[in-house]
DNA sequence: TCATGTAGTGTATAAAATGATACTACTAGA
DNA sequence: TCTAGTAGTATCATTTTATACACTACATGA
């Protein structure tokens, strides 16, 4: 049973997920739904204004989120999961739960 | 329902996944079994033996394969992956699945 | 004696991701 | 007129990842 390495798209979902911030801001409007641009950087605490700007861009770009704009001023811009990035959640899910036990069992090495 | 950021490990699990070279190598353990070095690196078309070599001692690190090393005359290692390794693979399989219909998805809007 | 095969290491460089910091536009209200 | 508040952009510096490519040790067989 042979794996072709050209047929691998595990690297596609990886390239959306990756990016140091990418992941809390997506479990951020996952589980507390849509979020101002100034509420997601409170939210993200050291992330700065360029590179929540750039992350965003990334995910609307891949139809991740979806980006509402407000003709007010001062201005207001609304970020949400979209439909599609919704489906990420049992990955995201998947590796939040690997990842605490990795964690875990990482701690208990120490221990010895 | 409130995510603290701080205590999201989505990140661990990513961090382990992350790598030019990393999901190739670990489909190819998963699912043909154990490999020797410069089988692996047959397998893996483009890689370099410097970067074979380190994303290998990296997955061992954390315990996701092992080596072992046979006391030969030219010199046999084999890699394969630990139990625990193992454990990744609904991740690696969501990620594929996912990432497959995100390509054909993406293929279907050049064509409008 | 010399080339071969295996599993690497060492050094240098290039490319990509991230970060710090200062700047913009706009309007409402004091 | 001055300040505050929002959602950015621009420029440059630093850090992290990846790549190219030359080099090593060792025993066997020609």
């Amino acid at each position: 049973m042979a794996v072709q390495p050209e047929l691998c798209r595990v690297e596609d979902a990886l390239g959306i997920l990756v990016g140091k911030w990418k992941p809390i801001i997506l479990l951020v409007l996952l589980h507390e739904g849509t979020h101002r641009f100034s509420e997601l950087k409170r939210r993200v605490p050291g992330i700065t204004q360029k590179m929540l700007t750039t992350q965003l861009r990334e995910l609307e770009e891949e139809d991740i989120i979806s980006r509402k704009v407000y003709p007010q001023v001062p201005p207001k811009v609304e970020y949400s999961m979209t439909d599609y990035g919704k489906s990420l959640e049992p990955i995201l899910t998947a590796m939040h739960e690997w990842g605490t036990a990795h964690t875990l069992r990482k701690m208990q090495k120490v221990q010895d």
